[in-house]
RNA sequence: GUGUCCAUAGCUCAGCUGGAUAGAGCAACGGCCUUCUAAGCCGUGGGUCGGGGGUUCGAAUCCCUUUGGGCACACCA
């Protein structure tokens, strides 16, 4: 169904054309002084040069054929020629009721969805998740979901950082650990064990101590780029011990995005496309598109309007080896060839701007993507701490998502039990909800390209913008509702009728703007949008909730229709938290 | 050096396809619970929107310039 603002601004329109000016002019927006008006238009004074007429007259003019419309109440045109609006409360009612009654609140979207993916560039095997992790985590979700919602055929692939050096790197520490285990015997035969001869929490170590050895021994480094090569090259008892690596990671990361509440379709990673890498550089190089340059092989993708420097895409090391550039253009031709998307969205650190914008112009050139698919880099900023500076523990080190996470739970925890006398299984459950709420509320309310503070205190407060109050806010709906049911009502099928009171009016304007909010969220891929139009609409709640009585308000047909709006508040509100991939408990 | 992003209240941030008195939250202060959850609501104080110039009837918003920051700039990912 049209927005709201459209249908006003045909009204608008009509009597610009009317008047003799141009329709154009009727554009009609939100009014940024809600004391005067609920919406206004500004066109007469963009107009009034073009006509060569005062803009007040215009306005006047355009006023008079507004005068029995059927949807405003009010029209003011006031200087210099402004349109002062207000619409009438039974066009609102009967909008909100068609809101009600249709499928996604009416929501208009393109009936054909197309398939898109979300590419996470995601975390390195056998390192822990980190806040860092948290953004491409949380925005993906968000963007996957809004994505779904406006019909797109949408996957996730988390594309894990599972085949560089940093597999020599652990493999190599390893043999010199545990040199009897059979994966470093060349003449071993036998089938290898199916326990992996390690835990994460010893690979999580394993990882960081030969990484530190390798920049300071080059001996070390040269065995790690080895033990490299052989694992590329499918040296059985290496594939072996990687894919142990491999699996003991992806639990462990499964059970951190579990919790998360994040979940991907696919779990690439760039070893996944390792066999289509020569065929790609085979057909690079014939086409003339590569070649080599310091003795590594490059593609340029410098363009004319370039103000900037724009190094060309290296495709392959000098000494032949592939890099991140490699694997991830051959992903590209993967999805070309499998899913064929018309839509791929990475979320992933903004400091790889400019190395994406390489990739980009690389796959459109060489023909890795098809034209007809869009390629858009969705970076986030850094998340750091109360001093400005990246994120980090009491001591120093890398904050691990898990203990974030776990740290945040307990003090949403044991703030519940303070409050309230609830079983400790229910606690336990309300804490979770909570907990995530705050965490991606946190993050999401942010644009994603900036950097924001992460201030765990501020986001355990409960107070103010914060996820918290927008479940608190749900939550208190959830409880009238079922007060209501409970005294031997229904809550569907009720209509809204209109009413006097301006908190009603301000609450059921604020719930036609969804239409709007969520349009822009997902043209702009801004989930933050979502979070903007939520705490206005829970504003506007807690203001109708704090000057009306519903449960005792006598005029049965007003409780009524209060009842039916406080259900689309509800369900709406509940609409937008699942976007941005967090849910409500009943109680808290 | 080149490019890019940023600079708005004491702090953290909205607002940026130009519009009327620049908004929230936190912090400070003052009200509101015998009535639907006070994790709430209402109110007060707090700003030359980094500086300068320009375009415009009108600029936090667009353009130029300047200062101060962050980040990135082929063999890491």
């Amino acid at each position: 169904m049209k927005k709201l603002i459209e249908l006003i601004t045909c009204e608008v329109e009509a009597a610009f054309e009317a008047a003799g000016y141009d329709k154009s002019l009727g554009r009609v927006t939100v009014s940024n002084r809600p004391d005067l008006c609920e919406f206004q238009c500004n066109g007469a004074m963009a107009g009034a040069k073009q006509y060569k007429v005062k803009p007040i007259d215009i306005a006047n003019a355009v006023a008079e054929n507004l005068t029995d419309s059927q949807v405003l109440s009010e029209v003011n045109a006031v200087m210099p020629g402004f349109l002062n609006l207000k619409i009438k409360n039974e066009f609102l009612a009967d909008y909100l009721n068609k809101m009600s009654s249709t499928d996604k609140f009416g929501q208009e979207m393109p009936e054909q969805g197309q398939k898109v993916i979300v590419d996470y560039g995601g975390p390195n095997v056998a390192k822990p998740l980190h806040v860092g992790h948290l953004r491409s985590a949380v925005i993906g979700e968000s963007v996957k979901r809004i994505e779904k919602f406006f019909n797109n055929d949408v996957i996730g692939d988390i594309h894990m950082g599972d085949w560089g050096l940093q597999m020599g790197l652990i493999i190599y520490e390893l043999s010199l650990r545990k040199p009897e285990l059979p994966y470093f015997d060349d003449n071993f035969e036998g089938e290898y064990p199916k326990e992996a001869p390690f835990t994460i929490s010893e690979l999580e170590e394993i990882y960081p101590t030969a990484s530190k050895k390798s920049k300071e021994d080059e001996v070390f480094k040269a065995a790690a780029m080895e033990a490299t090569k052989k694992l590329q090259n499918g040296v059985r008892g290496y594939r072996a011990l990687w894919n142990h690596i491999l699996n003991v990671s992806v639990t462990d990361l499964k059970k951190n995005y579990n919790r998360l509440h994040v979940n991907f379709e696919q779990w690439n990673g760039e070893s996944t496309v390792h066999n289509l890498i020569p065929g790609m550089v085979d057909m690079m190089k014939a086409t003339g598109l590569a070649y080599l340059s310091d003795g590594a092989l490059v593609v340029d993708v410098k363009e004319e309007s370039d103000t900037k420097e724009m190094p060309p895409c290296m495709i392959l090391k000098s000494d032949g080896a592939s890099l991140y550039n490699t694997t991830d253009l051959a992903t590209l031709m993967m999805r070309r060839d499998e899913e064929d998307p018309k839509h791929i969205i990475y979320v992933v650190d903004k400091r790889q701007g400019l190395y994406f914008e390489q990739v980009f112009r690389c796959a459109r050139k060489t023909g890795v993507v098809k034209d007809d698919c869009e390629l858009t880099f969705l970076g986030f900023g850094t998340v750091n701490g109360k001093d400005g500076k990246p994120y980090k523990t009491r001591d120093g080190g890398v904050m691990r998502l898990e203990s974030l996470l776990e740290e945040i739970y307990q003090g949403m925890l044991s703030k519940i039990r303070e409050n309230t006398s609830l079983s400790d299984e229910e606690a336990c459950d309300i804490a979770e909800k909570v907990a995530l709420a705050a965490v991606k509320y946190g993050d999401l309310s942010n644009q994603a390209s900036k950097d924001y503070i992460f201030d765990m205190e501020k986001f355990s407060s409960f107070e103010g913008d914060t996820g918290p109050y927008i479940l608190y806010t749900i939550v208190r709906i959830k409880s009238i509702l079922k007060k209501y049911e409970e005294q031997g009502n229904s809550v569907s099928d009720i209509d809204i009728t209109s009413c006097e009171e301006p908190s009603w009016k301000a609450l059921g304007l604020n719930l036609t703007g969804m239409h709007a909010a969520l349009e822009s969220a997902f043209s702009e891929i801004a989930p933050h949008k979502i979070c903007a139009y939520i705490y206005d609409l829970a504003n506007a709640f807690n203001r109708f909730y704090h000057e009306n009585k519903i449960l005792i308000e006598e005029d049965e047909n007003k409780k009524r229709s209060w009842i039916a709006t406080l259900k689309l508040t509800r369900d709406i509100l509940e609409q937008c938290i699942e976007l941005l991939g967090f849910e409500a408990p009943e109680r808290m």
